[in-house]
DNA sequence: CTAGAACCTGACGTTGACGTCAGAGGCAAG
DNA sequence: CTTGCCTCTGACGTCAACGTCAGGTTCTAG
């Protein structure tokens, strides 16, 4: 498929494929005219790529990861950077429940007490 | 305490400091020479600010929820914009555990089967 | 064959959260 | 008083992940 094709199916922009390629993200063959092609199992990885950056990998660390993800690679260092990687995201994850729970006392105090709301006029839930 | 010291106990930087004050996010006294003074509860507050940023929220929308964790501040929108906020994280966080397990996927491929370490000789776990 | 959509490379623009530098003033110690 | 560190404002630099524009080629429908 084309690069326009390959855009609409994962919901990312042309501009964004080509600077994934750039990054040597994702490799596509050309047309003898020097247009891109892509195969079918594209779409998986550009929506596997979109998942790490929306982890916040940068894409540096994604090009790292990649060739362990799809070809196996399996050395001593790609298992640390993978386990790094996942430690990393488990951290995140952590950091952003206790987030959550920080602002689900600022809800319930906002809502729960009728005191807090008394002034401004109670109208039930 | 002074800007230095503020920074040296919340481990930021003097400097984004001023960027917080800058957005509003942070204020502070000034000493009669200029100089910003800041009272024992300014580092809680830092840290909160650090919590939000760390999340993901940007410096606009962290200036729209304080009002409400600290100063109470309790309108229908306000509300509304907590629980939008917490929200976003929640499902920030079901897209990183996706992420995660997808990356235990790929590290137990990696580490199981002894087939795929075969032909670089296993050495055990 | 021709118009218009899609594609190409190359390059500059954008945004947010600071880093960093310049130039000038403030503050405690000796 | 002066040395040296801290602080001030103002302004430009940075970095990543694209957006956007220019100027030209290619593909496809009629």
């Amino acid at each position: 498929m084309r690069i326009g094709e390959l855009a609409a199916r994962t919901g990312v922009s042309v501009r964004a494929l080509r600077y994934y390629e750039e990054q040597g993200l994702l490799e596509s063959g050309r047309s003898t005219s020097g247009q891109r092609r892509y195969p079918e199992p594209a779409a998986d990885r550009v929506q596997l790529i979109q998942m790490l950056y929306a982890a916040g990998l940068s894409s540096r660390t994604i090009l790292d990861l990649l060739p362990c993800v799809d070809a196996k690679v399996n050395t001593p260092e790609s298992r640390a950077r993978l386990a790094a990687e996942r430690q990393r995201i488990d951290e995140q994850i952590a950091a952003l429940t206790r987030t959550r729970d920080r602002l689900d006392q600022v809800i319930e105090l906002s809502e729960g007490p009728a005191s807090g709301c008394a002034h401004l006029g109670f109208h039930g839930v």
